[in-house]
DNA sequence: GACAGATAGTTTGATATCAACGTAATTGAA
DNA sequence: TTCAATTACGTTGATATCAAACTATCTGTC
């Protein structure tokens, strides 16, 4: 007799096999990893990943890049006020629909992501190197279920 | 001639190719899924997760949850919070080694738990089978960069 | 037994995340 | 042209996330 309850295999299943916790997992830990990776930068994985949608020839609108980052619109909102303090973008209304706002980088914040995308290419290229199988593989299962 | 700066391909390729990114995207939308289908026993999907993990017959450490998790310890902390507010868990300091807390789930906890399973059981089985591929060789991945 | 170093958690402060609600602007139909 | 429905965003409130700094406890060495 043991004091575990009825269900623990369920438990056991669900802590090996739910992907949403296997995606949370990975995306803390490379999360983490671009932090510290980005940190002289002063910025994060994710404002580094903001900063990158935005550099377009036309500026997006929030929506636009909500749908890039798979965010809510709000997120993005909050995200940008950050950035915008630290004048590294610009929000502006829309002049062709004025409900809109069109999200663009300063020079600073171009020269930032300039700076910052060597250090995304050799942290990157080192993440791949330690896969053991086919990262390409890994890309479009997360595209699937994105 | 165009006004797209020189390194608008590697923008092009980050947005593409980040492992960080498609990571976050996958978990953002994996998330609100869950979030949506457990949002009738007032618990989000982070909530479940961490539930669970606690669902074993000796109450874990925080950083044992923390590992399992792969998320910060102070996180974890700050996560349990609400919880504990809603009676669902225990923090207790460890008899063995009074640094360490040793955090269970109240039978109210186990009773959400047990609950809130078939739910996970029907979205993650719904979300598998939308899956062109196989969540094997995803969950693999995953594990791989976690 | 004393004490330096290591370990486990907590707190703090900043940012991230979402849903729900509210506001402003556009669109389409009558 | 009106005006109801839709769309785009912002705001608010709660939780999530991490690093850095802090406290408490333990461990090994002398």
């Amino acid at each position: 007799m043991s004091n575990v309850p009825a269900a623990f295999a369920t438990t056991l299943h669900i802590r090996d096999n739910c992907l949403c916790l296997q995606a949370q997992r990975a995306a803390r830990a490379l999360s983490r990893r671009f932090d510290e990776a980005f940190r002289p930068y002063g910025i994060t994985s994710g404002q580094f990943s903001l900063m990158n949608g935005l550099n377009r020839p036309e500026p997006p609108t929030i929506g636009a890049v909500a749908s890039l980052l798979a965010m809510d619109r709000s997120t993005v909102t909050a995200n940008l006020k950050p950035l915008e303090r630290a004048g590294l973008v610009t929000i502006a209304v829309d002049a062709e629909d004025r409900r809109g706002r069109r999200v663009g980088l300063t020079v600073a914040g171009r020269d930032l992501l300039a700076r910052a995308t060597p250090v995304w290419i050799s942290e990157h290229a080192a993440i791949e190197a330690e896969l053991p199988a086919d990262a390409d593989a890994l890309r479009a299962g997360l595209r699937a279920v994105a």
